[in-house]
DNA sequence: CGCCGATTGTTGACACGTCAACCTCGCTCG
DNA sequence: CGAGCGAGGTTGACGTGTCAACAATCGGCG
């Protein structure tokens, strides 16, 4: 959202890095606040909630130790604490103590959470599709999508330990 | 940061449109963490604190109504109203009553305040080259920035009106 | 067995952003 | 003139994310 690199973009210093990194700034905003937006308007759910619960809906039997929810999202430890528990508080997850390793604790929807999952994986992949192809046109979509590919395998390569 | 779509990537509606925005996720959060930490790191702001300090620094005279902050920045008014609270209280910008107009204010920036915001520009520019410039190769910029123009011009002309 | 380091999670303090409610001021129109 | 509308700004409550400190547990090694 914010955009410092717009008004970098206008000093005398013009490289192509900042104005690039301008743009990318505002359109990634844009389109992420369009497709957050549809989702609490929707299910009354944050993006963090709904990774959550979507996290869960993909594996098979619907439940994670926090451990692997933690790699899965590759989220700080304190922040999947904190949302876990504000989870549970609204009855969206239930936590019990993993019999193998007590240091861990599992992971399971309740049935309204279970419910809201479905609901928030069905308005993601729409808002996600209209937000997109509003901006994008389909030939912009794909080159996009190899440019953003070859990125992600070089950060995959320098990947830096989890804190 | 927030990894929705990485899940609905590996989903049954394997849509292009939802692969592309989980790359742009990664990626976005990728680039972002490390320029903004590389801000934290060598001047103590946050993003928000350097896109304040770095507009005022662009002014002819180096103050600016909120009004036309908050329009430069295209930020909601409650949201630059706390944020400027916060630097004036660390000592980084004072306000002053508008005298034509009693609701608006003047923002200006203290010494302490324009000596961070000439460091913000430094470092925020070298570290979003470094960013960029280690994940994207020239012709990946160039065509990346090619892009972004457009959809940018595309965001314009739909232009939502601010709350 | 017992200790120590590594791993896992929790907590508290703080910064940030959004929403809704509110205040204040300027302006228009009856 | 004055009532009310609208724009600009503030505030408080809340959810969120980060950092640092802490607690609990596991695992290996003497």
């Amino acid at each position: 959202m914010s955009t410092i690199g717009a008004i970098l973009a206008s000093m005398d210093r013009c490289d192509a890095a900042i104005i690039a990194w301008s743009r990318l700034q505002v359109v990634y905003g844009h389109l992420a606040g369009q497709i957050n937006r549809a989702l609490y308007r929707e299910t009354g759910l944050s993006d963090a909630d709904a990774a959550v619960l979507i996290a869960l809906l993909e594996t098979p039997n619907e439940s994670l130790h926090s451990f692997e929810l933690r790699c899965g999202l590759a989220w700080e430890k304190s922040r999947l604490s904190h949302q876990l528990r504000r989870m549970e508080a609204r009855g969206l997850i239930e936590r019990t103590t993993c019999p193998e390793d007590n240091r861990s604790s599992l992971i399971r929807m309740t049935p309204e959470g279970f419910e809201l999952a479905e609901r928030a994986r069905t308005v993601l992949g729409r808002a996600i599709r209209t937000s997109l192809e509003g901006a994008l046109d389909g030939d912009q979509l794909a080159e996009l999508e190899t440019m953003l590919a070859a990125v992600v395998a070089h950060l995959d390569s320098h990947a830096e330990p989890l804190s």
